[in-house]
DNA sequence: TGTAAACTCTGTAGTAACTATAGAGTCAAG
DNA sequence: CTTGACTCTATAGTTACTACAGAGTTTACA
């Protein structure tokens, strides 16, 4: 099959399949006479694979590193735990950053009181250093 | 003061400084004769305003908006409601994608077994898409 | 058989918000 | 007057794609 129907079938778009191919993610495939590539239907689970990492948020190069281990697979599979438990850890950090976003967001939004303009807005005073109006402002 | 000074009073690095100038988000100051720039110490408000938006995690467009709000003090501060609202929602729906993310790296780690080499790891087997041996496999 | 539509090719640029150089110029101290 | 610290502009890199431009290939149909 050639790429577009590789694309449908699989789901991910033609210039991503040839950009996991520039990556080395998957392996450059025959090519036709007129410089098609050609595919069989294996290339379909690789990105399958691809793809079901990519819903779990690893980067392309832990993927890499995953199908690297996949060809050698008498590899001791600690590497494979070590990733995804570095991962969890991450993806708890970034909820955890999240959620005091979301309270400060939060917290924020209560400011505004019932301002009617800009000026007198809380949210834009809550933003601002601290209007500590300056006793003898010299400006220029 | 120089940008130098700038960068350590401030707590955004020099090269941060000079781009949020060319974006627009700070105003070009003067320049010293041999064509260093120039601040006066109202400019570390601005960043200060900047890098507390930049905590909530809001947009360098969004923040360029807010200021064009506070040099026009007598627009009514929906806008600004607005933004964090929608801002709330994406954070939001950002912490649920990252959590059902979370439960399915906890789910896909609980697979490996007690396997000692890769190939027998049940990780790397949850994330091919299916290992039905094909019946009668016609390759090529 | 001719040709137009649909497909594919490579290479390049754009995205967000910076960071990190290179190479040149400026300034302060000794 | 020279060294070192500082600053300048311009450019490239980061991540995982997406979106072209311009050219070549294949398929379908009249
Ligand atoms: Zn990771
Ligand atoms: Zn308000
Ligand atoms: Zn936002
Ligand atoms: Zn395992």
């Amino acid at each position: 099959m050639k790429i577009g129907e590789l694309a449908k079938r699989s789901g991910c778009s033609i210039q991503t399949i040839r950009y996991y191919e520039k990556e080395g993610l998957i392996s450059a495939p025959e090519r036709t006479e007129g410089n098609f590539r050609l595919y069989n239907s294996v290339v379909l689970e690789k990105l399958s694979f691809i793809k079901n990492c990519r819903a779990l948020d690893l980067t392309l190069s832990e993927i890499k590193h995953l199908v690297s281990l996949q060809n050698s697979p008498e590899t001791p599979c600690e590497a494979v735990n070590e990733m995804i438990d570095t991962h969890l850890l991450v993806v708890e950090s970034r909820i955890e950053d999240l959620q005091k976003l979301h309270g400060d967001l939060k917290q924020l939004r209560l400011k505004c009181g019932n301002a009617r303009s800009v000026d007198q807005c809380g949210i834009l005073g809550e933003l601002l250093p601290k209007p500590e109006r300056s006793p003898s402002g010299t400006r220029k």
